[in-house]
DNA sequence: GCGCGTAGGTGCTTAGGACACTGAGCGGTA
DNA sequence: TACCGCTCAGTGTCCTAAGCACCTACGCGC
């Protein structure tokens, strides 16, 4: 790439974690697997799907202790390393939400702020 | 090295370059030089104030034809580099306003599911 | 044997963000 | 006048997350 951002798309979309969070979330609602996980994440707004990013953060949750691990077999392929959430994870899971409600309420600041503007002076509920 | 994440709360908080869109707009709403526009980032959600990363930002958006700046005599103090949005800043921010949507729907997203799950109400999602 | 889908992983590079620090102009005051 | 504190603008440096490419292995059908 050029040394001067040139896109014509903004690069920034999602908070920087983000996908940890969701990791906790998901592994919570339902113990899996990574290529399992890989799929739901896609659905949850992770376009841009990163199979080695996925695993390398799993495996750096499991080392903090957010994460718990066994191999169980598939029947239909490879072995499947299949995660589980611990009690601190749990914790990291509400301390997330708490800290993406406080993103949601910056940004939702951030575009009433936009609104106002290319609206002229006038407020209005969207 | 590999201090192993130990911090006691997630970190994450905004967007990837979320400051360059409040930049955006704040200079439209009115031009402004850096100092200025510290505190009114501040007010905006960015805690740690980083003079460094500001005005590294703002040199890289000018530099990237987003931005137009020209010094001023300030009375009190050193002169002022001042800021004014540019047509493409202008494109930009309406850009950005977009990005920012999709992140805070994405977010939004999220803390439903959270929230069902926690209030064990796990029988419908968006 | 071969390709294909499943499954898990490493290496490398870069862009952003965090933190520390520098330096200059100007006013007040001790 | 010497110093301090506020205003204003930067630089240096490190760390981490993120992005991209690439590799290994299992099992099935052809």
């Amino acid at each position: 790439m050029t040394p001067l951002r040139d896109a014509d798309e903004p690069q920034g979309g999602l908070p920087k974690n983000f996908m940890r969070a969701c990791l906790l979330l998901l592994v919570r609602e339902r113990p899996a697997h990574g290529y399992d996980l890989l799929e739901q994440l896609y659905e949850l707004g992770f376009g841009g799907n990163d199979p080695g990013g996925l695993y390398r953060t799993l495996r750096a949750m499991e080392q903090e202790g957010l994460l718990l691990s066994s191999w169980e077999p598939s029947g239909m392929g490879p072995p499947r390393r299949t995660y589980e959430l611990t009690d601190e994870g749990l914790d990291w899971m509400h301390a997330w939400a708490g800290t993406l409600r406080e993103t949601r309420r910056i940004v939702g600041h951030f575009l009433s702020r936009y609104e106002a503007l290319v609206e002229g002076v006038s407020s209005r509920n969207d």
